[in-house]
DNA sequence: CTCTGACATAAACATTCTCTATGGCAACCA
DNA sequence: TGGTTGCCATAGAGAATGTTTATGTCAGAG
């Protein structure tokens, strides 16, 4: 095989000499003068304590000891062999891998990445959905499309989907507890909170009634979610007013299954960003090249 | 364990390290700083090709590749581990090895050995016997009992049994072919030879006539065996005579079923020598001993 | 008897491995 | 909110290992 080996030391040499029964042949097999094959099978055979090759006066023998050891050596040194290979196969084989959160993943990019498939069916896509940030940057993805603001994000990062947020519900929950005209009216209904662990990088409820000027009682029934499909499901199932990102439920309003009840919230410089990740190749060029021609 | 695991350089780092997930923590298992154990997963993440952990802040995660591999290098390391405790478990087991030829085995070593195990419970003995003496100087043995002449082995060797030889055949073979009075007779005989792949080291038929003064005419119907195990199977059972040693045949010559028929050659400086093997310990001591102290 | 080729050792040098020192930084806690 | 903690990263210096060339020994072949 034309990959280089691992480099296990004395296991590789040991196994040569084993399989080979000669220092010599060891040595030119592994590209080694013969002194140091020997050097290096004294000091496994110091470690051990027990001589491992009876040493003739041409070539050699493993003892019993040696026979021993070099059963348990060459399926070692096989399986890893087996694993160095399969991890380098899979290093060279078509994947692309993008790192995002469950919202944009079910909303955005599963329903569109049937296209790039289309467009590119020897490419591979993996898509590795997470709660949170952790793992976006750890070197295993080739793009990370995350939420957030322009200085959340590397300089070459490019803004993806501005964030525009409007309050949706059910048509039908509209028709049996609105109508919404006005914002505070919609302060007196249940709504729908998408939670994290830490402070929000989105619009909440909160920014998007101060943006309204409508203070709001404490809150009755609402309802908090940890994942953004839990929230659109539950205003599909007349539950109460979710926000809606703009991007993310369009097909939901253009279908008629969801409502847009109030007025848009906007931030220009937050939003879906992707940055990509690791070297580039033909692979990365073509899925940046494609999510960048999408439609806003 | 108690004993010095083998050195296996990066291998055992790595496995460390995915199993704790901790480059701080595989480090102090392995008694190595932190720095050490991240140089070392550096240094074979490039030679795989990819990053086999993904760092966090605080601690790490194998990737896929690393859990790839990690699962490769952690069985082929459970399975050199279990090579060298097997290796030094038998090296630390009270067991002595003496090798020699299938003759002194059968003939000498295997009848009396029952009395040194019985002086010695606690030692097992192992009998490595051999067709020649490859073997004899790998290190394995304790002790060689090995036929030849002064000259052939070092100077601490000790002489334990001279060489001595008559003809032998057995009572019911002197009664139907017999009597033997003259060496001359015998050169009539079917002779049985002990044969070897190069030059013989012990007194054959040619050496044993010669030192009569005998001619011999063209052997009809010797025969030529390469065990003397069998070459006194032949005798036994009569199909011609055979060269005695004394010392390997007692016990047959005391009991009837073989008998002399024709005088001693002897050599003095040629026999079995005991040559001790490595280092002395109580149980070298022991057998030597009690090899020494046997009636000749 | 001479030659061959394989293993051993010595010495010099190259390369790897390890340490300490120090920086960066996310998470935790008061 | 600021200070602390603890883990990972890098740099540089030195220790340890690994390799080469040179050379010796010697059993086996011709």
């Amino acid at each position: 095989m034309s990959e280089r080996k691992l480099d296990v030391g004395w296991l590789r040499i040991f196994e040569a000499v084993g399989r080979l029964g000669s220092l010599t042949g060891a040595g030119a097999e592994l590209g080694l003068s013969q002194p140091a094959v020997s050097y290096q099978i004294r000091r496994i055979e110091e470690q051990v304590g027990a001589p491992l090759i009876s040493r003739m006066h041409r070539g050699c023998k493993l003892t019993a000891a040696g026979e021993t050891l070099f059963r348990a050596v060459h399926s070692g040194i096989e399986r890893i062999d087996d694993a160095a290979r399969q991890v380098r196969a899979s290093l060279s084989s078509p994947v692309i891998r993008i790192f995002t959160d469950y919202g944009f993943a079910s909303f955005w990019l599963m329903p569109r990445v049937a296209e790039f498939r289309r467009l590119h069916p020897g490419i591979d896509v993996h898509v590795v959905a997470s709660q949170g940030l952790e793992g976006a940057f750890d070197g295993t993805s080739d793009a990370a499309i995350l939420f957030g603001k322009r200085a959340d994000f590397p300089g070459e990062a490019r803004l993806l989907m501005p964030e525009r947020v409007v309050p949706v519900c059910s048509s039908g929950y509209r028709a049996r507890c609105g109508p919404f005209d006005d914002p505070r009216s919609l302060s007196r209904q249940p709504l729908l909170h998408l939670e994290t662990a830490g402070k929000p990088r989105w619009v909440t409820w909160t920014t998007w009634l101060a943006a309204q000027g409508v203070e709001r009682e404490p809150a009755q029934g609402d309802l908090g979610l940890n994942t953004y499909g839990f929230v659109i499901q539950a205003a599909l199932s007349e539950q109460g007013i979710a926000l809606g990102w703009l991007g993310l439920v369009d097909a939901h309003l253009a279908g008629g299954s969801l409502v847009a009840v109030g007025p848009e919230v906007r931030r220009d410089d937050c939003g879906y960003w992707l940055v990509m990740t690791g070297e580039g190749n033909e692979r990365r060029k073509a899925l940046s090249d494609w999510l960048l021609s999408q439609p806003q």
